[in-house]
DNA sequence: GTTGTAATTTTGATTAGTCAAAATTCCATG
DNA sequence: CATGGAATTTTGACTAATCAAAATTACAAC
């Protein structure tokens, strides 16, 4: 029997939780789970000892849990589907980057293999999805590269946006607003630690001011040179380009 | 909170039901309905009366039930959302109409309003899905044209192939491979009681034999007239009959 | 060390959907 | 009009997933 979609929810929040985690930690408070899944705390206990149960996470009572390898190849089949399924609707169905994350939430559960995998060959086997979120192989296998933020990169130095870790549509409108969409290039002219913001530049020479909080959602490439995907070294396309 | 895949499937499989019904009759059997969804006849049973608890259903035991308005609208768009699903996978996703059958029905449940409608859209707002199903249109309306099946059409006239309903891949393989898709050409040359045959030949000549049951799985167009001549029903063809 | 608080687990209940098997009802046939 | 199947409903029980609230545990601060 295939896994729930609950079952897959699960796994796939305690990827996102443990890839979350400080430094070096990789055990998943059971209290940030159930925030992430919105239910119970009492319910994410009792889910992941059944989850412990069949092999899929590690669980240490009062600690947290972790994936399995088990849990991890099912973790990132459940992110390909979502994220490939994200990048079809932007740009196979022509849907806005900001409107297409419920959908894709819905539609990780119920693809085929067979038909993720057309979509994967349509897309020319993307490597990430419109924020910027690397899009795990057909066998799970995932390479997540590391980047500062707007928050922790030099200052002066213009970098190209890699990643946007926030799925908030009004969120990720005002990132296309500035030109901070993935691919994208931006400055940092210095960030005031009083005010809590960041004051930048893009291309175009427009400034703007960023809170820190919203500083951090967004993930940079300080050295966009030959290692990144040439399509993602343009400075103001909107959209971005599958490599190959 | 939106109806459970359950409760849409109970729906649809009650709109198919009754559509399947001899003629005059409208309460579906719910014998019928468990086989139909796969489910013991006791849970068909207590499913049925929730749903008529929430106004989907009329029921009355030992005789069956039939949808009411409320309801009908809920299947025709769990119907909507099916057959433009299996149009896209064949038209847009390039996969084969004896393989999209699966994918729709489950992807029937979760799709959004505002991908269908963009799927709708793309494919030109059709009237029927690869089988020559009709599709209901947004708000559930829908038009149940009234066909001749191989087993009961004139014999010697050529008549348009307008629907195949059965959704076996084998079989659907099998009609393609002699020429029997919705908007392709027949003539029936006989038909023979004793050995439950049908003996016809397609346009090119091609002369072959059908059993009974899958004659009657093939309904067929007549008249082929003005507004059907190129094998897809129009936009805004001539009216039939109104359905009930 | 004791203790207070926050995080976590346990407990007891609930809801949706299901099954097997027993009980009931319908109805055609004699 | 009695009756024996067939269809249907009822009953009792089960699983997955959930919650609220009580009980427990961990640990930092005193």
């Amino acid at each position: 029997m295939p896994p729930s979609s609950t079952v897959e929810n699960y796994l796939k929040e305690v990827y996102l939780g443990v890839g979350r985690l400080p430094a070096g930690e990789t055990l998943l408070p059971m209290g940030q789970l159930a925030v992430a899944l919105g239910v119970a705390p009492g319910t994410a206990t009792t889910m992941v000892k059944a989850l412990a149960e069949s092999g899929l996470v590690d669980y240490e009572p009062y600690n947290g849990v972790r994936l399995t390898a088990a849990g991890m190849r099912l973790a990132t089949t459940v992110l390909r589907r979502h994220r490939l399924m994200e990048l079809f609707l932007v740009q196979v169905m022509g849907m806005r980057w900001d409107e297409v994350h419920d959908d894709a939430e819905h539609l990780e559960h119920v693809v085929s293999d067979r038909l993720i995998e057309r979509i994967d060959e349509m897309l020319g086997h993307p490597e990430t999805d419109p924020h910027g979120d690397p899009i795990p192989n057909p066998d799970g296998a995932i390479r997540e590269r590391h980047f500062e933020t707007l928050l922790t990169c030099p200052i002066g130095a213009q970098v190209v946006v890699a990643r946007v870790s926030d799925q908030d549509p009004a969120f990720l409108r005002f990132v296309e607003r500035h030109g901070l969409k993935p691919g994208q290039s931006v400055t940092v002219d210095g960030r005031d630690e009083a005010a809590d913001a960041v004051h930048l530049h893009g291309p175009g020479g427009a400034a703007f001011t960023l809170g820190a909080r919203a500083a951090s959602k967004l993930l940079v490439d300080v050295a966009p040179a030959s290692s990144v995907a040439a399509g993602v070294t343009r400075a103001t396309g909107p959209d971005e380009e599958p490599r190959r």
